[in-house]
RNA sequence: GUCCCCAUCGUCUAGCCUGGCCCAGGACACUGCCCUUUCACGGCAGCGACGGGGGUUCAAAUCCCCCUGGGGACGCCA
């Protein structure tokens, strides 16, 4: 290989909250980095402006450093092949595109979203694999002109061969071989001029000199495509190694509906950001000789990518609890401290607690008990006082899933756009006001006499408050 | 549906590459007992798996093939 250093990467996309997968993923890029000391670089993948949040990026940061992941790049510490952040590249990523064109390599299309949904519809209808029919790409060099001089919208298509096979070898799974004939012409630059995932993500890896690409199992199939990429560009292909997904307890793809995915959950939840990493570290991993508690400096020792079982791995919470246990007895008493301290009851917490609990208590005693709830994560209720005159048991589970979803689309966790969603909610449902939001305020507080609800939500934070609706259905069977 | 990946206790896994030491080891969960004024911790014990079928071999959890099962991908999302 001619990489002359290990260099590994993670490139999340900040697109919500920081997820538990993305750390799965940056421990084991982290490690492995540090074992052959390289270098661990974060990227932040930010090219959909559709999906794009402000605040995720910093969120994603904040609970990587939580962990104590370190990074020796990123979009906060600079590098040197910088930037990090791919919406800053955009330049970059534009010129490739385009030298591609000229190569012969990638072609212009112009056909528009809908008539790509059509296609795709009949495609279905007809029992194939839906895919890009290349309309575009035999066009002429007039008939492109006169597409450009209409002033018509493009996307950029990588023209991928019609024959033959892409073979790349997997470092954990060996060879991976793809027939080219179902490789579709991926789209390389959107029409509104930002790269898609593929091209950005090789591009930047190139740029960036990631010599092993350690990401998850879902991208297996586009591989191909970025193998192709590469050839395109004439680059050298970096080693690729698909770590295996973490799974809901179902088997499917961990998802925030099934299981909490919120690396801010867990951290609420007071669960140790070492017992997390030591926790991940068994997932499709091993230590050996039956050591089933490490640190991640223990891991770096032993670490060894071949060695990961490629089978998903469910992430259950009860072995999770079980390890968090572990640490918390053996702590010193200072460490023990500074846990509940900092991560429990920390100074940021209390202090949006003040304004909602000062004027309900007058001796601080009462503080701990009225206010369990902001701490806590599942809530015990009583079903006959949970559930309104003239509802059923139903009607409450269901009311609770169904906000679960909406909430999940407010991006703006605050007062205003809460009271937005529950009222467009309460309304589409037609509850009384007074059923709505006493049914609400037992399920998220479990209490009728705690602070104003929304103000609470506010503070109870997202995670948690899915958290709860999403767990009721269990707690009332 | 098509393609790709995967397959050991309910769960996380060891063993598989380099067949015999495996009638399969550890951990979580669960059950019982002990410790204990309670609960928890801790200790001990129990329950519990090589998905099925063909090969190869003196010998297969381990190698090969088929089936089945699970998952993923099929976006101007990553």
């Amino acid at each position: 290989m001619s990489f002359d250093r290990v260099r590994v990467r993670i490139a999340p996309s900040p697109t919500g909250d920081p997820h538990v997968g993305t750390a799965y993923v940056a421990l084991f890029n982290y490690v492995f980095a540090r074992k052959h000391g390289g270098d661990f670089i974060i990227r932040i993948e930010d090219t959909d402006q559709t999906r794009y949040r402000g605040s995720s990026e910093d969120m994603i940061l904040r609970s990587l450093k939580w962990l104590g992941l370190s990074w020796d790049e990123g979009p906060d510490v600079g590098g040197a092949y910088g930037p990090y952040r791919q919406s800053e590249r955009r330049e970059i990523h534009a010129k490739y595109a385009m030298q591609l064109v000229e190569s012969g390599h990638a072609y212009r299309c112009f056909c528009t979203p809908a008539r790509l949904e059509v296609m795709r519809q009949e495609q279905k209808a007809a029992g194939k694999t839906t895919g890009y029919d290349r309309h575009c790409r035999g066009l002429s060099q007039t008939e492109t002109a006169a597409h450009l001089t209409a002033g018509d919208t493009f996307v950029v298509r990588l023209k991928m061969p019609t024959e033959g096979k892409t073979v790349f070898q997997d470092y954990v799974r060996g060879a991976i071989e793809i027939d080219n004939g179902r490789i579709d012409d991926q789209v390389l630059l959107k029409s509104d001029g930002y790269p898609t995932y593929h091209l950005a993500n090789v591009v930047d890896d190139h740029l960036m000199k990631i010599s092993h690409v350690m990401r998850a199992e879902e991208w297996i199939t586009s591989t191909p495509k970025h193998v192709l990429l590469y050839q395109a560009f004439g680059w050298e292909v970096p080693t690729f190694c698909h770590l295996p997904l973490l799974r809901n307890p179902d088997r499917s793809k961990i998802s925030k509906r099934k299981n909490p995915t919120s690396l801010r959950y867990y951290e609420r939840s007071g669960i140790l950001p070492h017992t997390l990493l030591n926790f991940l570290g068994l997932m499709g991993w091993s230590f050996g000789d039956n050591v089933e508690i490490f640190s991640v400096a223990e891991m770096i020792e032993r670490f060894d990518p071949k060695h990961i079982h490629l089978g998903g791995p469910i992430f259950d919470q009860s072995k999770l609890n079980w390890l968090n246990n572990q640490y918390l007895q053996k702590s010193t008493d200072d460490e023990f401290v500074s846990y509940i301290r900092d991560q429990m009851f920390s100074p940021e917490i209390l202090k949006l607690l003040k304004p909602l609990v000062c004027e309900r208590i007058d001796r601080m005693e009462q503080f701990v008990d009225k206010n369990a709830f902001f701490f806590n994560g599942a809530l015990t209720y009583d079903q006959a006082t949970l559930v309104p005159k003239e509802k059923t048991v139903a009607d409450v589970i269901s009311v609770a899933g169904a906000l679960a979803d909406v909430l999940d689309d407010v991006y703006d966790w605050d007062g205003e756009h809460l009271k937005a969603a529950l009222d467009t909610h309460r309304e589409a449902i037609g509850w009384k006001p007074k059923d709505y939001f006493m049914t609400l305020r037992l399920i998220l507080t479990g209490r009728k006499d705690s602070p104003p609800l929304i103000e609470s939500i506010v503070v109870i934070g997202r995670e948690v408050t899915r958290f709860r609706l999403r767990s009721l259905p269990q707690l009332l069977k």
